[in-house]
DNA sequence: TATATTTGTTAGATTAATCTAACTATTTAT
DNA sequence: ATAAATAGTTAGATTAATCTAACAAATATA
């Protein structure tokens, strides 16, 4: 059984490693706000356990079996938000601080329950996919908004930070998941956008917010 | 902010001080299961916190913000159990073991929800009273059903003990809150009854059972 | 009352998770 | 290639929560 601070860095290096499969001391030390030589030494321990892959000086690689158990705890982040949202009537700007909590109950039959009343989602409610239950996700790849070109249609499929404050000014934007937008400029300079959607006919999102929104081309 | 650890030690606290108003050093370090030279330094601690009145020798009692402290905790287990048998569908046997982990949440909003989607329930679903929101709690004082005589006509309406197996063998005889239990005969021996319910015209209970057993007499 | 039993405390050790200070290895820049 | 900067490790201290062993106080028993 893993601790609550074992799972918490496991689900790190699973977030941060998402890329290149490897992350540095130094990264996860910074993500967690834990000074390096507590990473190392905890680094050491999950190696113990065989769930991270941990050698002096070189980069940190989850285990098959880290990567799985790392899976599990997002899987119940991620359902836990689904049903915040689903079932309690949570906005989806209020939900990622609770499940950071009841990430770590452990209880089969509990999370077993949710994805049963939730009807087995395959999203979050911030576009994020949610892992089946042996751990595994599917890595979905979604565009940057930022990384479209004027004229483009596309759909808000998701977002890359769940931060309250940005999905709180989402809302004031009616920006949601599944919205069609359509790009009307760009400004080469900053990187923000004139773009319409739903009842809005015009608006300016700054080059930050189109770095942190997800969508599909048509 | 108190830690897991403490909480734990308020609840036991506060149940086990429910008659008297005090405890034992030993009778909490039995209940918890913890040496007893550890309960002692944590009552030092709390005492340091004014959630206990500590005195070396002297029994122990929670103080008015301990009291305070402790109905809020068991006023989100008892939600919880609430929740998880009325939104989720769990048996009343199941629900103990998640509440234990549930209640120690820190997010008002969340149990602001659940007691808000349950229309503001008074009772849990063993019967125990529910601590309203400044951690008060209504004592109401059921009999035990081994304290009836001969020809009582009974609602169940508590059971002093929410383990698995106990509920589960309720669950076997159909024994549920709410129902109306007649006594036919008591064998004062064992202190076993010979009562009827529902469609069942004789069931047979022994002492220990009836001891679990809590009854509001018409 | 004197003794035995039970209850409670003190002292000191242990484990998990964290830190700072000092040192070493690796990478980057000159 | 050397020096500087960055990244990583080692050593040792701290805090919370637990334990065992030894001792002391309170209570029960003879
Ligand atoms: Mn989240
Ligand atoms: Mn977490
Ligand atoms: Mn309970
Ligand atoms: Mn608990």
């Amino acid at each position: 059984m893993n601790s609550l601070t074992e799972e918490n860095y496991l689900k790190a290096l699973f977030n941060l490693s998402q890329e290149n499969g490897e992350v540095s001391v130094n990264e996860l030390s910074k993500h967690l706000q834990i000074k390096m030589p507590t990473v190392t030494s905890m680094m050491k321990k999950l190696g113990e356990k065989k769930l991270v892959h941990y050698e002096s000086y070189k980069p940190l690689k989850l285990t098959e079996k880290g990567r799985r158990e790392a899976g599990l705890i997002i899987r119940k982040h991620r359902l836990t938000e689904m049903f915040l949202v689903e079932q309690m009537s949570f906005g989806w700007e209020q939900v990622h601080e609770i499940a950071e909590q009841i990430e770590h109950i452990h209880s089969p039959e509990f999370f077993e329950k949710m994805d049963e009343l939730l009807g087995y989602p395959k999203f979050d409610p911030h576009g994020s996919p949610i892992p089946d239950k042996t751990g595994k996700m599917e890595w979905i790849h979604f565009s940057k908004l930022s990384d479209c070109k004027v004229g483009d249609n596309v759909k808000l499929s998701g977002v890359t930070n769940s931060s309250g404050d940005f999905l709180k000014f989402l809302n004031t934007r009616e920006l949601k998941l599944g919205i069609k937008i359509k790009i009307k400029s760009i400004e080469k300079f900053d990187g923000s956008m004139e773009v319409s959607y739903g009842k809005r006919a015009s608006e300016h999102l700054s080059g930050l917010v189109c770095e942190r929104l997800l969508v599909e081309k048509e």
